[in-house]
DNA sequence: CTAATAAATAGGAATAATTACTATTTAATT
DNA sequence: AATTAAATAGTAATTATTCCTATTTATTAG
């Protein structure tokens, strides 16, 4: 994969923040940095981002959000003010558990415990 | 909330199958016996059944589909053929530990694992 | 260093899923 | 049977995302 200061600076916009930015979000911070770059840019370079494994895919809902922690984790999400949390809560035997009970071979484990954050009480 | 016929045929259709369908594809079905249903029918009545507690929304990437089983459950979603399994996996425990450990307010667990499942071997 | 080449870009058009709008129909109430 | 407000069909609008194309740019070979 050839070198682009674009798909740079979107890497260090993730990297940079634990927001679990949208792709419109990335766009409008990228904008600062290269006013001129496009939307489509921000999305096919989130791709390959994803594919080479140096971000994180998670949905949230029906949008896409970004992650930069590609450690196995799981995710809070507060119904009130829409932020998205990092956790660790499950252990890896989840996955043999699984394969064993269900013979199916798992890729990736998705969490999300939706409910209400202690900034709201 | 005044009676439908439309939304009984699209509860129907949700409760008699196990593939999680997608509003389009209850659509496709409800069409057979409503001919001239509109989509935009579909969609407000599965918003009133999931609101009330009639059918829940899960989601497949960023598509909604509608599952007729209320009971806390996990999914397994299988990459080649796409189809989503209900699984029982996650004991009631992991919403007071979560509510401990992050003073977080549980009120949903949503877990999808994701892989192959064993019609692919 | 320069020319050649293929990947990446900007900008805009296209698509897919979903929501909003509106005149008409229909279930429920009086 | 007349009234009323919710539900409908059909269509337009919106949102997130992908696709397309002429131009630019990073990399390679000479």
């Amino acid at each position: 994969m050839r070198y682009s200061y674009q798909r740079e600076i979107i890497r260090e916009i993730i990297s940079n923040t634990n927001a679990h930015p949208t792709a419109d979000m990335i766009f409008q911070q990228a904008k600062y940095r290269i006013p001129n770059i496009s939307l489509g840019t921000v999305y096919r370079n989130l791709k390959h981002l994803e594919e080479g494994g140096a971000v994180r895919l998670i949905y949230d809902g029906k949008v896409s959000r970004y992650d930069w922690n590609m450690n196995p984790h799981d995710h809070l999400k507060c119904k009130i003010c829409g932020d998205i949390t990092d956790i660790h809560m499950l252990s890896n035997d989840i996955r043999s558990d699984v394969q064993k009970k269900y013979k199916f071979e798992v890729d990736d484990v998705e969490m999300t415990i939706i409910g209400t954050c202690n900034k709201h009480k």
